[in-house]
Parts: C-alpha cells; sequence; structure tokens
DNA sequence: CGCTTATGACTGATATATCAGTCAATTCTC
DNA sequence: GAGAATTGACTGATATATCAGTCATAAGCG
C-alpha cells in the first residue's frame, strides 16, 4: 500500500465542488430522488451521492452523464450538441505542431 | 464479473471528447510534453493519454486537475476562483426542499 | 538526412472505485 | 402529529482504474 494522498489545485477542488452541487439543484428541480436519478444513469445511489459531493475519484463519465440526464450545463448553455465545439478545437489542433519539443535551448540566449 | 457495459448519452460523450481535446491543445499551446504534464499533475503517463482522449471512466479529479493545470475553462472563462457560483447555488438549494417527494399520486387525477 | 525526443499503444500487478445493502435520522404529506 | 419516503453515512466484496514499464512509430531539430 502505498498510500500517497493525492492533491488537488484549489480551482479543481471548486470545480469539484460547484459542479456537484449543480447537479444537485438540477436534481430536484427535476423532482427526482437519489434513487430514481440513480437509476436512470445505472449506478448504486451511494456512488451518486459521492457525485453530489463533488469527490475527485469518481468516474467522470458518471458525473458527466448525471450532468446531461438532470440538464446542467456543461461548456455552453442549453446546447443540445458540441460538435461545433469539437470542430473548432480539431482546427486549432490541426494549425500546430504533432508533438512538444523544448527549446533545445544554448546558442543564443548569451547576451 | 458482471460484465454489463455502460452507455453513455451522446452529449455526455461529446463533452468528454472535448474536455480532452481541450487539454492537449492547451498543453501544447503551453508546450508541455505528455511527459510533464503528467509528472505536474503526478499521474503516469499513460493516464493523461485516456485524459487527453476523453476515456469515461478516468477519475474526475484528474481531469479537472488537468484543465486547471493547463489553463483550460471551467465553467467560467478565465476565472480564478468558483467562490462567486457556489454561493450562488448554495442560496439556490436553500430556498427548495430537502427532499424530493412523488406527487403521492391518486385523491384528485381521476376524472 | 540523422538523431533525439515525443507520442501511441499495450501489459500485468495492485490500489481502489463501485456496488448492494443496512441503519438511523430527516423531511415531506396528509 | 403520524407514517412513509428520502436522505446521509457506512460496510465488505469485487470489478476495475492507475501505475510503471516496454516497444514501435512519428516528428521536430540541427
Amino acid at each position: 500500500m502505498s498510500n500517497i494522498p493525492r492533491s488537488y489545485s484549489r480551482l479543481t477542488a471548486e470545480a469539484l465542488l460547484l459542479l456537484g452541487k449543480q447537479i444537485r439543484l438540477a436534481r430536484r428541480q427535476g423532482r427526482m430522488s437519489q434513487h430514481d436519478l440513480a437509476a436512470r444513469i445505472g449506478i448504486a445511489r451511494s456512488t451518486l451521492q459521492l457525485i453530489e459531493k463533488g469527490h475527485p475519484s469518481v468516474a467522470i463519465g458518471l458525473v458527466l452523464e448525471a450532468a446531461t440526464l438532470t440538464g446542467v450545463d456543461l461548456f455552453v448553455p442549453e446546447a443540445t450538441t458540441l460538435v461545433p465545439q469539437l470542430e473548432r478545437t480539431d482546427d486549432k489542433l490541426a494549425l500546430m505542431p504533432a508533438s512538444v519539443r523544448k527549446p533545445t535551448r544554448v546558442a543564443d540566449d548569451d547576451f
């Protein structure tokens, strides 16, 4: 057992907490019990509880599924698809080098 | 072994893919190699590869940490903190019933 | 072009997330 | 206020994510 507790940046922790609370809020607004929502996602109720608490080690797919099923906005408000965003990101990726190199340094940083 | 393959809604799958691609893009823009970013997050390079591919079963904390370390915007563009959003969500939660009830049915849905 | 480095794709071992269930405490409805 | 349902917090078993590494290919730099 290599019990090294993982650490998260403050912003990451805040995002986790916010996403969980938004899911909880959206679930209540949709008048769904934990039991019902968990069933619709196909997970145990105990796992949904971890999601709503913002636990860092829940599978991201489960969290995003909870968000979409409750109607929490991801990336774009009320989006029905993210294909346009995907295409724009692909375009940007295509315009840059496929691998990252260190500057190799030396040669002209002497002054 | 209950080998039931989990299914995700289309929007969830798109969000996963988009987040992964945005992290990859941001990493390259920041001129970091997979090796370097993985080291900064404190994970194996193989795990970072799964993140950038949008694999659903990666821990959400790892993915969000990758996003914040590369500068990918979560929820709010260029936000340095999400405390305001957290507070607003808490306020909304405080204004609604703490548990969700079924309408109890019967009694006046007969007509 | 030649060389180094980054990337993609795998793999087996092990740490751990998820499940399914229980129990107690709230909380809403009537 | 009574009763039923929801929620919160646990637990042990097991399915699985993560790690650490290898190998092969691609890609950028000089």
